[in-house]
Order: structure tokens, then sequence, then C-alpha cells
DNA sequence: GCAAATTATGTCGCGCACGATATAATCGAG
DNA sequence: CTCGATTATATCGTGCGCGACATAATTTGC
């Protein structure tokens, strides 16, 4: 308990916190979700609904899987989420007659309404971040590249 | 509720998933949290408490105001983070004798045994996830240029 | 000195994330 | 046709994250 000296000098490099990919990335991550939820907020919608509401824009309706092979996210999350953003009003859900297995999701008019409403948001809070829009668009390029890979290896379990 | 089509195609470019940068951030930091997961749970613990950790091996014992100037985590997060590593026997916790206010979180020796369990972890991953090393270091200084803008810009709240 | 402001930690409530498991509908092999 | 496997969704429990608020100790201004 007390050669704390020691013990930090034994420290490996690999390990430190700023040799690390892992942390910047999910403080990266969760700061950006900090910024997003001040713009959000006065719209009733926290940012994982956001999320699953571009997803919405771009193909509604559509049965929940698709939404959740996109954003990566298990129905036991997507569930409750959808629930709620039908409590908003913003969406519908309801069984697919060819499928009953599948429930379709809907687009009502306040959530497609809701779209025109967030289309500045991205741009604002690139303008408020300080952040250049060339480190933006390689950093994004950069974590597209990587993202497949990590997705084949979560595969295999 | 019918013209899905002519709504879609009106979507502005900014708010397709893919152009955005906040989405891949999000999904890569779930992605590498769920890596981390498989390689820490054997060690009963998860990837914010492995995060809390790294800091600890290298500054304990220090306050819980350090851990979270570092993690980017506040007290209501970490509080019961670190109830259940102290649960775990992996630190202790103690009231600092000088300033009443600030609690002393210590490494216990299975604390820092728990180290040395660690060190092989990143590197396995790394190996496992198929990203080339060079990627990962050009991940790493770009999300590293970026924090700092971004804790600016939410400092102002 | 001492009241007001600040600081460090903690509690509460809500909404994710996700592993494990359940249920119901559909598919597929024999 | 039917029974076992697969698929789509949902439920449950645990642990974050974080805003809002509470509490107690320290500091600061006058």
């Amino acid at each position: 308990m007390s050669d704390d000296a020691g013990f930090q000098e034994s420290m490996p490099e690999e390990l430190k916190l700023d040799n690390q990919l892992c942390f910047p990335l999910y403080a990266a991550s969760r700061l950006v979700t900090r910024l997003y939820k001040d713009r959000l907020e006065p719209l009733g919608i926290t940012y994982p609904q956001y999320i699953v509401l571009m997803i919405l824009w771009e193909e509604a309706p559509c049965p929940v899987k698709t939404i959740s092979r996109r954003a990566i996210l298990n129905t036991n999350t997507l569930t409750p989420l959808l629930k709620r953003l039908e409590q908003q009003g913003y969406i519908s859900r309801q069984r697919d007659g060819q499928d009953e297995r599948q429930v379709m999701v809907h687009l009502t008019l306040a959530g497609r309404a809701l779209r025109d409403r967030c289309a500045c948001v991205p741009w604002e809070l690139l303008q408020s971040s300080g952040v250049s829009l060339e480190k933006l668009v390689a950093l994004r390029e950069m974590l597209n590249e990587v993202l497949p890979d990590l997705k084949q290896t979560l595969e295999g379990n």
C-alpha cells in the first residue's frame, strides 16, 4: 500500500491513458453526445433517439430489424426507445400484415417535421466546436474505415 | 403518411447517417467497448471501471476529483462505480485528513495485481481487431487533437 | 470573525446499452 | 404435414452517464 512511486514507475507504456485508443474514442463520443444534447433537448429527443430518427428519415417505414442493423443497437435498447418516440408522437408502430413477427415503424407528420428542425444542428455544432471541417472529414473517413473491421471482429462473438 | 419517397428524396445530405461524424464515433466507441468487455469480464470489471483503474495505476492515491477530471466523468457516475470497485476489493476510499471534503482513493494489493493481468489486453485486442497499428495511431492522434476543442466548447456550458 | 460563495462528494431519476432469456411467428427438412 | 430450427421482437436485471439537486467542508470578501 505504501510504495506507490515504485509501482507507478513500472507502469507499462501501453496501459497509460494517453497511449490508448480506447479512451479518446470513449471520451470524444461522450463529449459529442453532450454537445448534441443541448440542441436536441428543446426538441424533446435524446441523442440515441436522434440517431434512430436519422435512419427513419432515410428509410421509413421499416421494420425494427433494419434500425437495429444500421444503428448497431439490439432490440432490448430499441424497443423502449421506440416506445418513447411513439409516446412523443414522432413515430407509429404496427405489426406487419405479411410477417406478424415484424413491427413496422412509420414516421408521423410530426416526426417528418422534426427533420427540418434538425437540419441545421450538425452544421451549427461544427461551427461552435472550433474543429475544422478538414479534421472532421478526415476523422469521419478514418472511423468509417475501421468500423467494418470492428463489426467483423465482433461477429464471431 | 403516404409519400415516403418524396419525403426521402428531399433528405438533406448533411443529415444522412453516413455523412455524419457523430454516428461513426458513437458506433466505434460502443464496438470497442464490446471488444474490451469479453476480456474484462473474466477479471470481474467493466469497461468504465477499467478506464478508472488505468488512471489509478498512474496516480493513486488520488482524490475523486482527479479521476473525474481525467476520465471526464462526473461524481454521480464515479461514486457508485468506485463503490463497486471497493466491494470487489480493488480499491479503498477514505476521507482526507487535511481536507475533509475530499475522498482519497487508494489501490489495494489486488488492485495493483490487476494491472499485470490487463497489460496484454490492448495489444491482444489490436491483433484480433484486424486494424493496423498505423491506422490506430493515426486515429488516436486525430482524436487527441480534437478532444481539447470539444472540452473547451463544453466548458462554457 | 463570519456570512456568502465556492468546492468536493453524494443522492435521485431517467434513458440508454447489453447479456440473458422468453415468446410468438415463420421456415425447412423429412 | 409437422416438428425442430430460425427469426423478430420483447422483457428483465445491471451498470453506466448525466442533469438536477443536496450536504458538508473550506475559502473569500468585507
